[in-house]
DNA sequence: GCGGTTTGTGCGAACGTTCTCACAATAGAA
DNA sequence: TTCTATTGTGAGAACGTTCGCACAAACCGC
């Protein structure tokens, strides 16, 4: 038994044990400089008597390096955010790394407060997906502070830092011509879409047409929409503003609304592309409540891979986003950053996965 | 402009340029002992002029406290794990708390290292899901060595620890109970159950049935199925081994096959209890594969709540796990005892909540 | 034997805070 | 006046590490 107090042990304690200066008990412990094999064994045998755990505290104050990285998510109990912290811990945690983790909810005051919080904690750094990709200033005075950051998800427009962001435009390009190609004409889209800071949305709708946005730091689902127009575009197709649902806020009760009221319309869609996972979910609550067949009455491609998709009776045509190996990506960088690497800023553009079940067919009003 | 380096300003830097002392700024920006108005004021414009931003390690290393709990989880990806983190890491940030999450995957040595890191870090408080409910030396050792401890989900035997779990046997009870008195007598049960300390399954049930079991400690799909039998004895209907499949691994291909045998079979069951998320996803995916009709062919009662079960054609009954605030309920555990508190043990048992919904019926063979 | 490298050790100064002292100055009470 | 509180200040010692430096012993080729 002897000594079980292995709380307050400290280098010196060992060092005193073991009848050696701190400084070597440091260094065999530490594993730096040079020491004698004995020294090494008697360090080792004294710090294992004692139950010696060494203070990442004291260490990383001198070190100026903390072997932890801050992660601010949305909203950690989303399927999304979950699958890319586990991509990130996973990285981390292969490093010896730790991850301190924060939900800003897609608020930038709580998103401010995180970033102070980690930075102060002293990361060595910050994996984010930003709330507001055009201003920022927290972000860009963390970045000049020397703390090295990762955006995930959205980029902040100017902000000298590395990115993984999936192709959200292409993705969504090649679902609705999927629609199209298919015989659809009618193609309803439900998306999000809460904010874009220069106007509405049908100057977003006529920018696009003319081609003058850089779809780089939009928001996803503006990206999504992007691709939404641009399928028709290529298409030589007319949009249908009405067939455009902005919901406007992440909020199950407004989109669930919104979509009641499209699909339950005379003119009603004959193809759905849902623009997220929350979407995906309350458009197929609505579709059932509505008794609608799939793909019979409506056809559906979704924006984010569920599980349910793959079982349900007809399978869900679905765009998988590589959820964790966008966090493995971006805690690489962060860790490659955080090792000294200082190239160029990278921004890696992730492919999708279309995942195609039964969920699409020709549109009903053809098939005679 | 001038000072933008807000990099290394320390305290030193702050108060040479208010002309004050390093002690007396301390004060200030610290929010201890006396200082003179005038001196707040200098010092704090100073502060801001300086871009100052305090280094929580210099202070943690002082006061010995971190703010900071740390979590092991078993899986941060799965719903289950991940609402659990969102309870935990909305009460922590309410008190100024960050979180330092890892992930053991429910693999001992994993948890050991996460333990350890956590530990050197000089957490405050830990909240685990631990893998081993019976050793856990280092648990002990770090209850021991002062850490406070929370588990979630499950209990390690002895651990001077509180706890915050779910009464699993009687939301298993209660369902049972449920087909039971639908009329079912052939309830097919299938559940992770990989390992039990003390013998093998039908060992189990046997003492289950004698009664020579605390259920207290037990792994909660062993607790559920505890459950199980244990509303077939209050019914006194016998059990029939082959209707309990134990996967015996935390996979869905496992799952799968087993669980396709089990709906395969000539006198299949005419409803089943799923006893895990995972478990209730496989099942259903089998379910339709096999073409079967709910709640027509086969009557279904979920363990966990997601969010399909809802929005499926008929509804799928199932037990509600309230995950967020178990989550709270353990931070809160957690800051008490970090605040000082130091009365018993305290363990909370939270209730389900049955989401009574449309995949239960009277089996096929009596509705003629 | 002589410089030069390699290997090993201990002292003490960092790191950036908090906190204990000692010490003033002021104010009110006796 | 003189004694106690109250309010304020700064010097300097913690906290538990790492790291620079000085110094010694050993080994090496020549």
């Amino acid at each position: 038994m002897a000594d079980k107090r292995a709380d307050k042990m400290t280098i010196a304690d060992v060092a005193l044990r073991a009848g050696v200066s701190t400084a070597t008990a440091g260094r065999v412990l530490g594993g730096y400089g040079y020491t004698s094999k004995e020294n090494k064994e008697k360090v080792r045998l004294s710090a294992k008597a004692l139950g010696y755990r060494p203070n990442a505290l004291a260490r990383s104050l001198i070190t100026g390096k903390t072997k932890t990285i801050g992660v601010v998510a949305g909203d950690i109990q989303s399927p999304f955010y979950a699958s890319i912290l586990r991509g990130i811990a996973d990285v981390a945690r292969a490093q010896g790394f730790g991850v301190l983790l924060t939900n800003s909810d897609e608020l930038l005051e709580r998103e401010l407060e995180a970033v102070q919080l980690l930075l102060e904690k002293q990361i060595d750094g910050l994996i984010i997906a930003p709330c507001d990709t055009s201003g920022s200033r927290h972000l860009h005075a963390a970045a000049a502070s020397g703390c090295p950051i990762v955006q995930i998800d959205r980029r902040v427009s100017g902000l000298p830092a590395d990115s993984v962001t999936l192709d959200n435009r292409g993705a969504a390009s090649e679902s609705v011509a999927q629609l199209l190609k298919a015989g659809h004409r009618r193609i309803g889209i439900v998306a999000e879409l809460e904010r874009w800071e220069f106007g509405d949305i049908e100057t977003f709708i006529d920018r696009v047409i003319e081609g003058s946005i850089d779809p780089a730091s939009l928001f996803p689902s503006w990206q999504r929409l992007f691709g939404y127009l641009e399928a028709h575009r290529a298409a030589a197709i007319c949009i249908d503003r009405s067939l455009i649902v902005r919901v406007g806020t992440y909020s199950v009760t407004a989109a669930r609304s919104a979509t009641m009221e499209l699909l339950s319309r005379a003119n009603r869609p004959t193809a759905l592309f849902t623009a997220d996972g929350l979407m995906s979910a309350v458009a197929m609550d609505a579709i059932t409540s509505l008794n609608l067949q799939i793909p019979s009455d409506l056809s559906l491609i979704c924006f984010d891979d569920l599980d349910w998709m793959s079982f349900l009776k007809p399978g869900i045509t679905a765009i998988a986003q590589p959820l964790t190996e966008m966090g493995e990506a971006a805690a690489r960088l962060i860790l490659a950053r955080i090792g000294g690497e200082d190239g160029e800023e990278q921004h890696q553009v992730l492919k999708h996965r279309l995942a195609l079940r039964g969920s699409v067919s020709v549109p009903q009003d053809e098939m005679v």
